[in-house]
DNA sequence: CGTGAAATATGTATCGT
DNA sequence: ACGATACATATTTCACG
């Protein structure tokens, strides 16, 4: 599923859909300067090699009701994998956690929450956090803003 | 820009777009059980006001070439407004600080940052934090493994 | 909100480079 | 191997009920 070739116009292409994936597949082949049916076949090779993974609707947190963002940082009790698997299956299985990441260092997990208040945050820290007796200790850190949130990664500018 | 209406029928739209927004009109319409001129009018609707910030492609970040994340606790030295705004600034400018969460407590800022290796991650200290001199400390918690990444908001089931 | 018809877009086959 | 053209199918979009 992996090892393709990604030209040139590939990445203008990839570039072109995580920015903005709302363009039609003729405008975005008339962006690119490519014929509908070539960029078409293109657009459907990214998907199906899993370069694409998905196209989404970002949402404006916001507008949709209270809203909190917290980095939660997670120190576990013992270092056993079994255990490690456990908390992390938990966490990813609330909808409250957004993102999960398994650092190195001091810390074992940052979580990325979003809640709409403090009570609802509460009840997260019962249902994921205190219920799992190996977290020896966690930290929250409250946003007060998030200024930014880009989903767009980094496509090197060109390779040899 | 706020204000309006949503209720179930738009709710259960944004549900589905937000998780996978390459349906056609005609087929989301179908899924949610509206006729497609209804549904094309609220998906317009949701997007004018704002609430559809953006559609995006989601890449698969291994799929382009060696990808690091990292979590970056920032510590500043004065509390000046200026001088936080000048750090933000510069964050938000850099393309390796994909989020960035202004938070509350010891810490003064949290930055997700992806670079595709050490060296490059080097450079972004150099560019970005060791550039700002009203920077106090800052703590790189360096990601071994991103096991969630969910853009999607939680929609409240039902309001009154 | 639904229907239906015109305007657009997608997807495939085929040809050319 | 890749892109362009053309054509058949499918979708979007709008006026109207």
């Amino acid at each position: 599923m992996n090892n393709m070739h990604i030209d040139t116009i590939d990445r203008r292409l990839l570039d072109q859909l995580q920015r903005d994936a709302s363009l039609t597949n003729q405008a975005l082949a008339d962006a690119i300067g490519l014929s509908p049916s070539a960029c078409l076949k293109r657009v459907k090779r990214l998907k199906q090699v899993g370069i694409i993974e998905r196209q989404v609707a970002l949402l404006n947190p916001e507008a949709l009701g209270p809203c909190l963002h917290m980095v939660v940082e997670v120190i576990m009790e013992r270092d056993h994998k079994v255990l490690y698997q456990r908390f992390e299956k938990r966490a990813l299985a609330a909808a409250e956690v957004k993102q999960c990441y398994k650092v190195t260092g001091e810390i074992d997990f940052v979580l990325i929450v979003t809640v709409p208040d403090m009570a609802a945050y509460d009840r997260f820290c019962d249902a994921v956090l205190y219920a799992d007796d190996n977290l020896k200790k966690f930290r929250t850190l409250i946003s007060r803003k998030r200024s930014k949130f880009d989903t767009a990664e980094q496509l090197i500018t060109d390779s040899v």
